[in-house]
RNA sequence: GGCGGCGUACCCAAGUGGCUAAGGGAGAGGUCUGCAAAACCUCGAUGCAGCGGUUCGAAUCCGCUCGCCGCCUCCA
């Protein structure tokens, strides 16, 4: 297995510190607001990764945080005029809504920052004693600070130069600090700002801080891979790697893994920009396997662009794997002749059994959804042509089936294709707000079978149209006639 | 300015040294059908931003040029 480390700019072979083990810290979300589409990228690529890990076996220890304090927590909630933790439990809330909609599953551990108050302590404590970090006095309380020189490394992850850094005048100037790149650790706290008992007096946690106490924690001092956002790479993950080997003297994560981002008209989607579209606004108007699925055919380190066409082909693209589902369904249950043999058997089958290597070692070269979902519409094309040959007998089914438990491993890894086509069928009649039931469009189909049964066709297409006109399309068959939305 | 990335058909998107450049969407023609729909078949980049170079061989490696983006400040 293959991954790209961000830290060496390669590929590199995937060896676990332990054999058979995987640890893997994900930088998760600050809860002040509601997530965007870049926060479900990242979410749904560590999803994927630490799915297809289990799925080859390794022993699982994912760790996903929740910045549960900052400052931004802090500015909404004088804004809601609420307090900081009934704001950051609001959107850890919302958080999961969003996610469980989006198939996340939730990661072994999912700690917060404010729970690991203790453990931060302990580390800044270490800190200063080794000589990394310096306290200065704010008030009754004091700030503690990381002294970047301190740490010959710092900008290995980033690949900055120090003096770069500290000629941009971006760097903000403040004089309680040794150096501008210094950054904090503790946060002395202000009048009416939450606080916590220290060291230093009343103050609150610098946002690095909490995730080499909870990595290290959890996972321990060093540990496999360690991912997020592309954006998290400078400053973030840079002072978590300073801080956390300062205090122990060892690699803290040996993988570095980073996913693009979501752009619209060629931009990055932020808050800042203004520029970004909540995952629920989008699940208004599609499906969440849309987007999951929107999500997973690119690169995860490749930035995709955001547009309405994009989602409809994945709209378009699912549509295609369910309708084959359902023709597959109809295969299953249709009366068959035991005797025939199936047509292109051994051509089909050859298929059938190159699939899974076809996927996994897709998936084995850091982790190429895009390639894997392929190898699933090459499936879905091979099952089309068997099928339309008209097999029957044993043979045949036994072959569908085996088709339908080859794609399995698929839709468990990348959490997709594993509704039933009318599930899916109801879901976009859902997305598409059409105002009728199943049973409307039931009644309407019998209505059109006994026209069709008097060959009153002017009749039977008058009803068609009339569905038609609201986004069902009918599919006449040798069984019956079935619906479908309209894509 | 420093560092990093990207540019593959009408759109999206894999492929990073060697069999016909995956896959999806859109399009054209056909088979099937009461008519449709779906599905399948055929067509569609002699070409991978441009120009040079390395090589028996390059979309893939190297150099230059053009265009676009990201990080350098909170950010998934």
């Amino acid at each position: 297995m293959k991954v790209f480390n961000t830290m060496t700019g390669k590929k590199e072979d995937f060896i676990p510190l332990t054999k058979g083990k995987v640890g893997i810290y994900a930088c998760g979300v600050t809860v002040y607001d509601y997530c965007h589409l870049g926060h479900a990228r990242s979410a749904v690529v560590f999803d994927v990764m630490h799915r297809y890990l289990r799925y080859k076996g390794f022993d699982v220890k994912f760790v996903k945080n929740f910045t549960d304090i900052d400052d931004k927590i802090i500015k909404r909630a004088n804004e809601e005029g609420a307090a900081w933790d009934t704001v950051a439990k609001k959107y850890i809330d919302e958080y999961y809504r969003d996610m469980d909609a989006l198939g996340i599953a939730r990661a072994d551990i999912e700690p917060k920052a404010t729970e690991h108050i203790s453990e931060m302590i302990a580390v800044i404590k270490t800190l200063i004693e080794k000589g990394y970090a310096y306290a200065v006095q704010e008030g009754e309380n004091q700030s503690v600070y990381f002294e970047v020189e301190k740490f010959p490394e710092y900008s290995k992850l980033s690949k900055k130069d120090i003096n770069d850094l500290l000629a941009g005048a971006r760097v903000s100037i403040d004089e309680r600090k040794k150096s501008p790149v210094d950054f904090a650790l503790w946060k002395a706290s202000k009048e009416g700002e939450p606080w916590w008992e220290s060291p230093w007096g009343k103050g609150r946690p610098g946002w690095h801080i909490e995730c080499t106490a909870m990595a290290i924690k959890h996972l321990g001092e060093t540990f496999d891979i360690h991912g997020g956002g592309a954006d998290l790479i400078f400053p973030h993950h840079e002072n978590e790697i300073a801080q956390s080997e300062a205090y122990t003297g060892k690699p803290f994560a040996n993988y570095w893994m980073h996913n693009g981002f979501i752009t619209i008209d060629k931009e990055k989607m932020s808050k800042s920009l203004g520029n970004f579209f909540t995952i629920r606004e989008i699940l208004d108007k599609y499906d969440a396997e849309v987007i999951r699925l929107f999500l997973t055919s690119s690169h995860y380190r490749s930035p995709i662009e955001f547009s309405r066409e994009q989602l409809h082909d994945a709209e378009a693209s699912l549509d295609r794997y369910y309708t084959t589902v359902s023709r597959i369904d109809d295969f299953l249950s249709a009366e068959t002749t035991p005797s025939k043999k199936a047509v292109n058997a051994a051509e089909f089958e050859g298929f059938l059994n190159k699939f899974k290597d076809g996927f996994e070692s897709a998936m084995d070269d850091d982790f190429n959804t895009a390639l894997a979902t392929g190898h699933i519409f090459e499936l879905v094309r091979e099952i089309n042509i068997f099928l339309d040959a008209k097999p029957s007998g044993d043979e045949a089914a036994a072959l569908i089936e085996k088709a339908k438990h080859v794609s399995n491993s698929v839709e468990q890894v990348l959490n997709l294709f594993n509704r039933t086509p009318a599930e899916w069928n109801i879901a976009l009649l859902k997305s598409k707000k059409i105002a009728l039931s199943e049973a409307d469009i039931e009644q309407k189909i019998k209505d059109r079978q006994a026209a069709r049964q008097n060959k009153d066709w002017a009749a039977a297409d008058a009803v068609r149209k009339e569905l038609d006109e609201k986004g069902i399309i009918l599919e006449d068959k040798r069984d019956g006639t079935s619906w479908k939305v309209k894509i």
